[in-house]
DNA sequence: GTCTATACAAAGATAGAC
DNA sequence: GTCTATCTTTGTATAGAC
């Protein structure tokens, strides 16, 4: 029985934090209401309160909520850490990357929620700001090493980071423009300008 | 005299501009107030209406100080027009994006009010939606040819936009972590990445 | 768990005095 | 050109009933 209570809560509080969600990616978190969500959600304003205890909590839900989802392509990565399927091999950077491509044109609401909240943080008072520096100290460290399989010559750190940065500049646009610009078939030509081909022959 | 009064006014224009730029740096477009602009400028609310009309007058007149003074790096395509300096030769992509880094490592302020006010304008609500979408088209839009000089076997108007984007990743980055990431220096070893040595030799 | 009622602050905008 | 005064709406948050 009161599981039964708390599962339905936990469906409320995702009815909210979809609703969040929604309404981030149209007017950002400034431009976020309690009432807003409230409305979309179907309940009081208070009722909102109830769940996430203030506008700050709600968006640490968010937060939580996307870090969860967003993490689907760190799979690749995992499987060539020992005892893994592909233990030995090298995992390669224009397969990571793609993907992450392929998985992120299938989760646009996702991207965009990343590349609002993400900018946003940019400025120190956002109360997302150390989260997300956090999280780009992780595409961007070099200390962040995957044994990349490369061609001879090749920094690998630095072909990720940049790739990663070019991935970041083409979603913005998706985004912006879904009817004009296909996210996935852009990248794959793109994958000729950073991993030119008689070069990265076999480590795409 | 009534120049004088005009060019007073002018300065109180730019003054409100100028408090608006930094406000939006902070909080974004939706978290701007005009309240907050009058007390940076030293005037009261309805003061600032005064000149601007309303809030979204204000973005305008944003925006269009924006415009005026970004576009600097056109310069150096223009060299090469007809009846110009290098008439006859060709642009090189990697010179012209040094230029811009180099340009926009000593305008950070702007270049974060281009990154805020872009991400804010994915949303068609926001009132800058259009101007924006128009001014990324120009940029990955596959009908603005520079003629750039390119090694054989290279797409100009691909590495561009790929290059661009890449940039504009590499921006968000340093806004957001100045103190840990050199824009210019970091850029430097991307051209490695995005224009390969033996290949562009003779064309950076 | 959800509501009503309410407090309190801040938003954008207008009218009109000086 | 700048102010005060004011209207109206919207924001976050709390208290307490059901």
């Amino acid at each position: 029985m009161a599981k039964q209570r708390s599962a339905a809560a936990q469906e409320r509080l995702q009815q909210i934090v979809d609703a969040a969600v929604e309404i981030i990616n149209e007017d950002g978190y400034s431009g976020l209401s309690l009432q807003a969500v409230a409305d979309r959600v179907g309940i009081t304003q208070p009722g909102v309160l109830h769940y996430v205890g203030s506008k700050k909590g709600l968006l640490n839900e968010v937060i939580e909520y996307y870090y969860d989802t967003h993490d689907g392509a760190v799979e690749y990565l995992k499987l060539f850490e020992p005892g893994q399927l592909f233990e030995g091999k090298q995992p390669k950077i224009p397969e990571y990357c793609r993907l992450l491509v392929e998985q992120n044109a299938g989760r646009r609401e996702l991207v965009m929620l990343f590349q609002v909240l993400n900018t946003e943080a940019i400025s120190p008072k956002s109360p997302a700001h150390e989260y997300f520096n956090k999280r780009s100290r992780n595409i961007s460290n070099p200390e962040v090493d995957h044994h990349w399989a490369v061609p001879a010559g090749v920094d690998a750190q630095l072909t990720a980071s940049c790739a990663m940065a070019a991935m970041y500049g083409l979603e913005g646009r998706w985004l912006a423009r879904p009817d004009e610009i296909d996210y996935m078939a852009e990248w794959a030509k793109w994958e000729d300008v950073l991993f030119p081909l008689p070069l990265w022959e076999g480590y795409r």
